[in-house]
DNA sequence: TTGTACGCGTTATCAT
DNA sequence: ATGATAACGCGTACAA
């Protein structure tokens, strides 16, 4: 007869009812379904509950009804601006159908993705958004297979069997190179991480693109590779960048994203080397920080909080309605130049 | 006889059970009591889990033993930098307790707080970690007290009613100011924001305390009030300061957190004014962009991580232990002296 | 308004 | 070691 789990003995509608001296029946009516409630029972009924502390179990009601009450979104990076920016544009539609969204961080590491899937779909929460490691994993579809609406985030699957909504990269990459060629660079370097490949491809690919039908004479696009994409990364690579004979040297970068951008900043100041006029440096995103650096940072804008309202719009249309229909949703990234390469 | 909710009817124990040909306890078993089955039937049983695509239901699992195996970390403001760190680590602890941690924000609004904690409540969560708006709203007391553990980060109760992790602020803002002091400054501004009191009160009265005891001749100390605590409401503030004739502007400011500072920062900068020469800038928290700023911020560091996982200690040995006792712990924080005060 | 079957995994009991 | 069975937790919904 003892309870499970410890602390005070959590009280049920049974108490509330025998306390209000009216039926189970009656009780949950009062939650589910008050004007069949006469007034007076009512607030006997809502007295009852907050007097004894009544707080109605979610899992029993899940159990139930079958329906969940939250949305989940696995980030693949909490400590990116850009994820959290998306995520309260994610907050906002969530929200405005009366569900909680809760976040989840995978950190760029599979088990850590998985362990949330697992644990989420276990919950049975209405609907997943997701930035994946990988949108062509098994695991994924799986999930999806098993009735969990899915919706990818900041990437697209190849065969379109997800919702997802996403930026165009390749387009955001020619526009940044596209604004480095305007300036008059010759020689840019793509500073990426090894780490982060699916998140940055089509980024370097529009970079490629750019420079390819530029057709300069001596032309001369490199590539950087960090490890991941931390503040901290491009502080290393901007280092490496210091370590090159002013006259070999890049005389631009572009940024696979603007954390990358404002380590490359930070070392560039620190060794001396001007910006933007020995160095001119495009980050990606437009995190607010980019726009609050010493020398506020040229980026490519992504439009974050649109971004995570279409993505919660799309899951909750999977999870609502049954003659939804996958979509891909792409949107347009648009340069801010600033001061990093507009002296 | 419909099955509520949509998609595909899922899969319960009863059917693995009868695909793998055993009884219903013997899946239990399986589950909760792997040693108790022989090999052989084991793999039979896992198998037909996996042909199945059966799916442990966590409510059913939490209605009946009374556990769930979520702990819930409520944070301020997940577009602060300092919190998911100490997001990440809380997660390290309690994953290792093979717990999962669902992140919410309340982005410093009352009515998101409380919606949040209600939602956790009766989601039964395993604790509650929190920066609450106010530590000594009737909320959380009236939560502990039904039975849900929780754990104040960055903040204290009074009445030391819970468990708490912070740092000591008071020290912290007397370290800004002391080695601003040193540095040779007479005349200093705080900056910080009104709707954020509670967060920085406690800098404020450091920074007060240790001008007062340096007792100085012409000393000046004043303070410069933002809405928020963001780059934007920073580089306002620059604003503000750039607007001051050069012989009665102050020598310093010592801002609330970093985001803030970085904000002051670009403004000075932008507006040609020399950082430190002419306005040394010292932040708070020494977020990662403190240091990847152009100039990089001197700032006083809180250890963000070592503060999560001690939360998250505290949660679990009050989930865990009867025996527990509240406590309330100070970490010391630490003045990182960067090239915005030191020329 | 009331009584009650139901959802589903867990655990215990008794039997094999 | 496994089988068969039932009670249980708690809110919901429907028939009475």
């Amino acid at each position: 007869m003892t309870t499970p789990g410890r602390g005070p003995r959590l009280v049920s509608v049974k108490d509330v009812a025998a306390t209000a001296g009216v039926s189970l029946g009656t009780v949950s009516n009062v939650l589910n379904r008050p004007h069949r409630v006469t007034t007076q029972t009512r607030e006997r009924v809502q007295r009852a509950m907050t007097d004894l502390g009544f707080v109605r179990n979610e899992s029993a009601r899940r159990l139930r009804t079958g329906v969940s009450h939250t949305m989940a979104f696995v980030m693949l990076d909490a400590s990116n601006p850009f994820f959290t920016d998306v995520a309260s544009g994610i907050e906002l539609s969530v929200e405005h159908e009366g569900l909680s969204l809760m976040l989840c961080n995978s950190r760029n590491i599979a088990a850590r993705e998985l362990a949330h899937l697992t644990q989420l779909e276990q919950q049975r929460v209405q609907g997943i958004l997701i930035t994946p490691l990988d949108p062509e994993s098994p695991t994924l579809e799986e999930l999806a297979g098993r009735g969990t609406p899915v919706v990818i985030v900041d990437r697209h699957h190849a065969d379109g069997r997800f919702c997802s909504v996403a930026v165009d990269d390749v387009l955001g990459g020619r526009l940044a190179i596209e604004h480095l060629i305007d300036r008059g660079h010759h020689s840019v370097a793509f500073v990426g991480g090894s780490r982060a490949v699916g998140q940055v491809a089509a980024r370097w690919q529009g970079a490629q693109e750019a420079w390819a039908s530029a057709s300069l004479t001596r032309q001369r696009l490199t590539q950087l590779t960090t490890v991941d994409l931390t503040p901290a990364d491009g502080r290393e690579a901007g280092q490496r960048l210091a370590g090159i004979t002013a006259h070999r040297r890049p005389t631009a970068v572009f940024c696979a994203n603007d954390m990358i951008a404002l380590g490359v900043l930070q070392h560039a100041v620190n060794s001396g080397i001007p910006v933007p006029e020995e160095l001119a440096i495009v980050g990606y995103d437009d995190i607010d920080f980019a726009a609050a650096a010493a020398v506020p940072l040229s980026s490519v804008r992504r439009p974050r909080h649109i971004l995570g309202r279409a993505a919660a719009d799309l899951v909750l249309d999977e999870a609502a309605n049954p003659e939804h229909r996958h979509r891909q949703l792409l949107y347009v990234p648009e340069l801010i130049a600033r001061a990093s390469t507009v002296g």
